[in-house]
DNA sequence: TGTACATCAGTGAACGCGCGTTCACTGATGTAC
DNA sequence: TGTACATCAGTGAACGCGCGTTCACTGATGTAC
């Protein structure tokens, strides 16, 4: 049975993250700060200690649920396209979106280091490989020739090359490079890419 | 002429960039302290702000040298290749080799990030525009339809996808993938790029 | 059901530390005559 | 050349602030009988 004092707990847990999310997404992980959260979670400051280890902790639960959201996003996307081309151009388009969409929550994503002597715990490192899992069932059929450990490499250079293209655009800010031109120039980045895959497998002339 | 005064305040300034150098060199951006720079320059703490305007200035230096190496390692690159493909693929390879081999500092000219009242200064920005500017040449020969804006586009896009892969290949260290696999999936993911682009003008089909 | 005790969530002031920057002072360099 | 004064580089202790984390305390919830 769930006690009383467990529901609060989780209660708190759940509004603490929330508030946290709420910030990072209005002014970016640098700006975090744990009096903030528990200002705005209404709770003291010392109760957010109660619930997460450190504040290092509680931005990583902030980070294993932006994961969790833009897994289900590219999930859709690829699901709702039907050749491997057209998956992976999906995948890339939905990961510029997101990225767009949640700006601050994306960049944390990257931007979080772990203190030296802690490093990044299994679970969440198993949360950030599924991301790569995505390119990697449209390649398969794409290159069927190449073994297990070829396909993570090229479906981890594929997603790379995309999150760069994504990362330096957002960081010059959206005025000056429209919306449009980007997402064509990352759609016909893909094509590109996936065609040359297709039709050449390794043995290109230069 | 040249007095006493300023060779003395030139040599200053010479040793806490190159103390810093060596610090962010040593041990990266984030653990860069004043008190460790003017002590590894041999002066006192508060000679740092004669010289130079903050921290921040100073570690805007750090980059503008840093950009100034990387800038002659690209131009050496792109000389010693014949064809525009030979150039983009063997940018692309001193790009991640600088970045191997200068990982600290290269970090640090993404990872720096002025206060909010203080923009970047315009000559910084004209240095990390030259950047850009040693992919436009070879793509303009690839892709000779292209305007101005076009060409510039495609080649920050280029630069970007490449500067992703080379970023996130660091992130993880150099024990997960080894050294020549990472060099084999950059220069295939070039020339399938670029022959993609040479042999079909956006007019790909999915 | 009631009572006495134990447990633990919640509080917020205080701690502790790091670190960029300043400032009153000293002494070397430059200038005027 | 020498002297008196001005300028400014150089010093390092002290300032100031931010901020993660702790801790003694309070009060609510749970447990034993």
């Amino acid at each position: 049975m769930i006690s009383k004092r467990e529901a609060r707990r989780e209660t708190l847990r759940i509004a603490l993250l929330e508030a946290a999310k709420a910030r990072v997404a209005e002014s970016g992980l640098a700006r975090l700060r744990a009096r903030d959260i528990a200002k705005d979670a209404g709770c003291a400051l010392g109760a957010l200690y109660n619930v997460y280890k450190s504040l290092d902790d509680l931005i990583l639960h902030i980070n294993s649920a932006t994961l969790a959201q833009l897994n289900t996003k590219l999930n859709h996307a690829a699901a709702n396209a039907d050749t491997p081309q057209e998956k992976l151009v999906a995948l890339a388009r939905q990961y510029m979106t997101f990225a767009i969409d949640n700006n601050y929550l994306w960049s944390a994503l990257f931007d979080h280091t772990m203190p030296e002597n802690a490093p990044l715990p299994q679970w969440h490192l198993d949360e950030q490989a599924i991301l790569f899992g995505h390119v990697v069932d449209p390649l398969a059929a794409l290159k069927p020739d190449l073994d297990a450990a070829g396909l993570h490499t090229a479906a981890r250079t594929l997603f790379a090359a995309v999150h760069g293209i994504v990362s330096i655009s957002l960081r010059e800010g959206s005025t000056t490079i429209p919306r449009e031109t980007l997402d064509a120039q990352l759609t016909e980045f893909i094509i590109t890419q996936v065609n040359g895959m297709k039709y050449a497998c390794g043995e290109h002339q230069i």
